[in-house]
DNA sequence: CGTTATCATATTTTT
DNA sequence: TATGATAACG
């Protein structure tokens, strides 16, 4: 490694890192924790450990494992690696902790009694075969909701705990009910050949607990196993990188505990904590130096991480000044806020801010609804990043189900969703049939199914149906034997099973939409096809690989669009000008979390929210808000109160300072806000004819409390609800 | 078997 | 306020 040329190269690869994060990235082997705040280059400590690595000859590509939660951070670390060595890493294992772990499985499952081509059950599949479960046992999936119980079960299961251990364990009614559910769940889960997002990982330990030599292949070949966001990890991931560290000791993890905000998804901040138990001998570097924000927003995140008890002190600075003071505003209810929220956007848009460089952040996917009706009525464009997912979108999840079935034939969750979609007469009664008889026989559902003339007391409509149903799938399956490219069977399947024409005699917008959808995913699948190496099973490999991605990574760097989402969301993401709304008691932190205790966790969201803001940050409260229907006031959060005064700018109270206080003084938000609205209302009667900027001429129908009027326009017919002082409309 | 009406119910969610 | 699930009906 001692040439000249990659010498310069790893000079070049070191240039420009500051001095912990130098030692990172060029610590030799055995335990690294590398403790990293937020904005403090993590991602770059990573990727220039791994090149070092590499570079040195220290591992070669296909001795590093390099783990991530999502798919997203998988390939920027990929990319941003690549473009350090100016070379392709193809033999690298640079992915997520599942899809390493069906990596694993696809090669090893067979040995635990599944095929390669196990289906991936995603919360939803594995929801409603928790409810079979359930039904099972005749319990009241009123009482126990399928997600309630498969909570509890995810739980068990990130905590290495099987149906027996669980049972142990458990005193109450409900957990004696889940574990009971929870045995048949698992049987279920098996006899489908499938697993759920936890299974992944527990079986991957499974395999390499079991068998010595499946361990002994993984510890050896893994010469370095790097670990980002640390902090989230729970039991299961933990034991599987212990695993596989076993044999080199070569674990590196970066992480933040301030930022661990998934324990009730079961992450263990524990394992970050107490790394350096674990691992006596382990190297730990703190990196400090922030790179994104200003000394007030970060002096602001130091403040309130401060009052947790559990953490490991770090102190964020930064050398990019002190910067604006922290706006911290409380508005009369959220539609004021809201349109505090927007009318500072356009002030900020109005002085040359770009869009796309204003985000807006909110504890719970609901408050999104306000903020966007008021960007709606003033026309801003926006996106809202966490919605509805592509891949959770019933078509899309309908048209892989067909593939599913096509591989897995045991599949009953999978079958069960196609059989009667679209409509061909197949109703509850018929499939229930069905799937006794195969249970009873035990058969697959496809045989059952295959040969419906022979399942007692099914009418012959249904015979003849299922008949239908299953030559076509017959015929599919040939071709899927043919090896016939996944594009074109899944259109000539989306063709075959009548999916595209029940759309298209819809004739409707949505059902437009949802065949653009799928034109989108056959688009996924030809891409697919395309990078497919000429292997076997590639018809398993695609179907895991999309039951992996979560959404088809649809956040935009549009210029034009300010950013919602939620601050769980927001996450690993920094925007020059960030707004929080909702600071208050019962929302941020939320009621629940407050309830169960978890409020430590709650405070650490509020600092990987105030941590995103680069320039400039606004904290918005409302004093009064309606949640489901009813109106609730809440005090403000106690994380406003957290944050040093001299840090901020509160328009509310009098400043210690002149300035502020002598241009408003009392309260700024009550008097204009609810004045607006109510003067507003006797502008509009039923009856009025009114012409809108944009939908045209209408007509009043309703007049509504808080200056809504209802237009009906003669335009598309549509009835509207609109704001009569904010929305442009005019009376003829 | 499929449609409609009513009622309960309500964080956050990388995979 | 909105959605989703069940119950009753056609």
């Amino acid at each position: 490694m001692a040439d000249t040329a990659s010498q310069s190269r790893i000079e070049e690869l070191l240039a420009g890192l500051n001095a912990p994060q130098r030692e990172a990235v060029t610590h030799g082997d055995g335990p690294l924790l590398i403790l990293a705040g937020a904005g403090t280059g993590k991602t770059r400590v990573l990727t220039h450990r791994i090149a070092f690595l590499e570079g040195t000859g220290m591992a070669r590509a296909n001795e590093i494992l390099a783990i991530t939660f999502t798919n997203k951070a998988a390939q920027e670390m990929r990319e941003r690696v690549e473009r350090l060595l100016g070379r392709r890493t193809r033999a690298m294992w640079v992915m997520t902790f599942h899809a390493a772990c069906a990596r694993m499985l696809r090669a090893d499952a067979h040995r635990l009694g599944y095929t390669r081509q196990f289906t991936i059950y995603d919360q939803a599949d594995a929801r409603r075969l928790v409810k079979r479960s359930l039904d099972e046992l005749g319990v009241d999936t009123k009482r126990f909701t399928p997600g309630a119980v498969h909570h509890q079960i995810s739980d068990a299961k990130n905590k290495l705990r099987d149906a027996e251990a669980y049972s142990r364990l458990v005193g109450s009614y409900f957990e004696t009910t889940v574990a009971d559910a929870y045995r048949i769940y698992e049987r279920e889960l098996h006899r489908m050949n499938a697993m759920d997002f936890d299974d992944l990982l527990v079986n991957a330990v499974n395999v390499l607990q079991l068998f010595q030599e499946v361990r002994d292949r993984y510890s050896t070949a893994f010469r370095h196993v790097l670990v980002d966001e640390y902090q989230d990890t729970n039991a299961v991931q933990y034991r599987w990188l212990q695993l596989l560290a076993s044999e080199h000791r070569n674990l590196a993890v970066v992480g933040d505990d301030a930022q661990s905000i998934y324990g009730f998804r079961g992450a263990d901040i524990g394992n970050i904590l107490s790394f350096e138990e674990t691992f006596p001998d382990a190297h730990v570097v703190k990196l400090e130096q922030n790179y994104r924000s200003t000394q007030t927003i970060l002096s602001a995140a130091n403040a309130v991480i401060a009052h947790n008890r559990e953490q490991k002190h770090k102190s964020l600075w930064t050398n990019l000044g002190q910067g604006e003071p922290i706006k911290i505003r409380e508005l009369d209810d959220e539609h004021a806020e809201g349109r505090y929220v927007v009318g500072e956007i356009e002030r900020l848009v109005d002085e040359g801010a770009s869009r796309a460089e204003i985000a807006v952040f909110y504890r719970t996917n609901a408050q999104s609804r306000v903020i966007e009706d008021t960007l709606v009525r003033r026309d801003i464009a926006y996106q809202v990043i966490g919605g509805t997912k592509f891949y959770e979108r019933a078509e899309v999840k309908d048209a892989i189900a067909y593939l599913t079935v096509l591989g897995n034939p045991q599949d009953v969750v999978s079958f069960t969703r196609i059989v009667n979609s679209p409509r061909r007469g197949i109703g509850q009664t018929s499939l229930g049939r069905v799937i006794a008889h195969a249970d009873a026989m035990g058969i697959s559902i496809w045989q059952a199914a295959a040969h419906a003339d022979q399942v007692p007391g099914l009418g012959t409509a249904a015979v003849r149906s299922l008949g239908r149903f299953m030559d076509t799938m017959q015929d599919l399956r040939e071709r899927v034997e043919q090896r016939v490219p996944i594009g074109d069977l899944l259109e000539s399947l989306l063709h075959d099973t009548g999916y595209i024409d029940a759309l298209q005699a819809e004739r409707t917008i949505e059902a437009q939409g949802r065949e653009e959808n799928l034109a989108e995913l056959v688009e996924v699948a030809r891409e697919f096809d395309a990078t497919a190496e000429e292997e076997a099973d590639t018809l398993d490999v695609f179907l895991q690989g999309v039951a992996l991605v979560a959404d088809a990574d649809t956040r935009t760097d549009d210029e034009g669009l300010i950013t919602l989402m939620t601050i769980h969301n927001a996450k690993g993401l920094e925007y020059p000008i960030v707004f929080i709304a909702g600071m208050e008691e019962g929302v941020f932190p939320h009621s629940r979390a407050l309830d169960e205790g978890g409020l430590e966790e709650e405070r650490r969201l509020a600092y990987v929210g105030v941590t995103r803001a680069m320039r400039s940050l606004y904290l918005t409260s409302a004093r009064r808000r309606a949640v489901f229907g009813a109106t609730q006031y809440g005090m403000r959060s106690r994380f406003l109160d957290e944050i040093p005064p001299q840090l901020t700018d509160r328009a509310d109270e009098p400043r210690i300072r002149a300035g502020v206080a002598a241009q408003r003084p009392g309260s700024w938000a009550s008097s204009s806000s609810s004045t607006r609205t109510e003067t507003a209302v006797p502008a509009f009667r039923m009856g009025d004819d009114v012409a809108h900027a944009a939908f045209g001429a209408g007509v009043v129908t309703g007049v509504e409390a808080g200056g809504i009027v209802v237009v009906r326009f003669a335009g598309d017919g549509s009835e509207r609800k609109l704001m009569a002082e904010y929305a442009p409309i005019t009376k003829l």
